[in-house]
RNA sequence: GUCCCGUUCGUCUAGAGGCCUAGGACACCGGAUUUUCAUUCCGGCAACACGGGUUCGACUCCCGUACGGGAUACCA
């Protein structure tokens, strides 16, 4: 059996992170098939339509990591397709054209909802003679969708639903103006590029009867379904801005980096036994549809940052350095020069420890790449306080030595806090924390100082003590 | 309103009738390590929505209730 998966975003300029979980689900599940993942842009609403909304998404799929297979697929393209099916329908006996007026419409609208019914066209025009049509309106086409019985999907994740038939609509498949509905185009579209596997959102669960219909009529094999459950935010309602982020750009901004969100998004709804922490490779042998919750799953930022450390800690050096240098600019203004690269190299373990995220690795690593006169904040200020006498002899110390090591500054500590500081570390190793850094938080200052080197470690006791 | 779906620690989840004294992870709270903040290591708190069945036995099956979500367009 052959597998293809699909990817159909509308264009609206950033990926939503339930988009790219869907995403990310079905190229899971092609790849773990040895299928095909194809991208299809839903683009048949024109107004909504722009180059930069379709390259938003490209760029979200690229920086995830999820390849495709194929061309992309324009749905606006296939427009003509879509028409042609409608018309064979028609022929076929099997659609019908509508000529209610809008104000009809309204009115049985406003009958249904009195009569608390879920749908409302009364299909007036189903069976009638066509020689009656009003010649000043433009007939929609309506399927003609079962009258009586009941209609039963078996899907992946919900398991057997059935809907019985009095709730389907003959529902709109071409518009007035010629244009297909969503209904249509992306039944034919699945059909035509072979869709054998449509993974999407639990809010399409009630479209799949609609489509089925066409699937039917057009004697088309219906492909097999898994609707998702959806995502929320932590109040349980729909995941939006508001919650924090919402597009994985905002999360890429937020510094962290693609494959934690990659796994926190799988482990979200889907599991394996205890695994928390999967590799790509790993979540392409082990992903398949049984193990998909059915219950909606509330997004939780802290469990995303407790990966992102994870992944910050295993990644690449090289990569780091790559991934943090605009964030340097962005955040401080900063572009790390080849010493303060070296530095930030040679300090990169402790670092890499810290962060949650990148944004607190360039923050806690830009001291390196700082020049004299360093700027304090108000704790490092106020821990400089009267510190002079403990500078001063910390200077004096360093530059008696050859050079600097993590073990004599921290022996020189040691000395100078018995000598005048009450035999306290922290009275010694505090402002010399402050004095090159510029704050009170780091790594251990006894490594920065051996990092920073003799000449510069003095240079900045130096720029403290003449602040 | 109507139709559809869901409901295990605060959160993500394991659980396919006895393996459950309900497991793991995150968060949280202690403690150890530590010059700060983190990391790391130990330990702790904490859940089967409720009510009826079925069964020798139910978190697991059935029904109902409550609560939550989704769908109800000439949007996708």
């Amino acid at each position: 059996m052959s597998f293809v998966t699909r990817f159909p975003p509308s264009p609206t300029g950033f990926m939503h992170v339930g988009n790219a979980r869907t995403a990310i689900f079905n190229y899971l599940y092609a790849r773990a098939n040895k299928g095909k993942f194809v991208v299809r842009i839903e683009d048949t609403d024109r107004k909504r339509h722009s180059e930069e909304a379709v390259a938003a998404i490209l760029d979200g799929l690229q920086w995830l990591g999820l390849d495709y297979d194929g061309e992309i697929t324009s749905q606006f393209a296939r427009l003509d397709r879509h028409t042609e099916i409608a018309k064979e329908m028609i022929a076929k006996g099997q659609a019908y054209y509508c000529y209610c007026s809008p104000a009809e419409l309204e009115e049985m609208r406003e009958k249904a909802r009195a009569e608390g019914s879920n749908l409302f066209y009364d299909r007036r025009w189903r069976d009638a003679d066509p020689e009656n049509s009003p010649k000043d309106i433009k007939p929609v086409i309506r399927i003609k969708a079962p009258i009586d019985g009941k209609t039963t999907i078996t899907d992946h994740v919900q398991g057997e639903v059935t809907v019985s038939n009095e709730q389907l609509d003959d529902f709109i498949i071409l518009r007035s103006d010629g244009t297909p509905t969503y209904m249509l185009s992306v039944v034919v579209d699945d059909h035509d590029m072979g869709i054998t596997h449509i993974l999407r959102g639990d809010d399409h669960l009630n479209n799949t009867f609609r489509q089925k219909i066409i699937f039917d009529a057009m004697g088309w094999d219906v492909p097999e379904f898994a609707h998702l459950p959806l995502i929320h935010g932590a109040d349980g309602a729909k995941f939006s801005k508001r919650h924090g982020a919402q597009s994985v750009q905002e999360f890429r901004e937020q510094g962290y980096l693609p494959e934690a969100l990659f796994n926190y998004l799988l482990r979200l709804g889907w599991s394996h036994g205890d695994d928390e922490v999967i590799s790509r490779s790993d979540a392409i042998q082990w992903f398949n549809l049984n193990t998909i919750g059915k219950a909606a799953a509330k997004f939780d930022f802290a469990k995303l940052e407790n990966l992102n450390a994870h992944y910050i800690n295993e990644c690449d050096n090289d990569r780091l350095i790559k991934l943090a240098t605009a964030f340097y600019q962005e955040r401080h203004a900063i572009t790390p020069d080849e010493i303060a690269v070296n530095r930030i190299i040679a300090g990169i373990d402790e670092l890499k420890s810290r962060a949650k995220t990148l944004h607190q690795f360039v923050d806690e690593s830009v001291f390196y790449a700082k020049k004299i006169p360093l700027s304090f904040d108000e704790k490092a200020s106020a821990t400089l306080e009267g510190a002079n006498d403990i500078l001063s002899a910390l200077k004096t110390r360093f530059e008696a030595l050859d050079t600097l090591t993590s073990d004599n500054v921290q022996q020189a500590c040691k000395d100078i806090a018995a000598d005048i500081a009450d035999g306290k570390m922290g009275k010694v190793a505090m402002p010399l924390r402050a004095a090159l850094t510029g704050t009170t938080v780091s790594p251990s200052i006894f490594h920065a100082a051996e990092i920073l080197g003799k000449d510069e470690t003095c240079m900045r006791i130096q720029a403290a003590l003449n602040r």
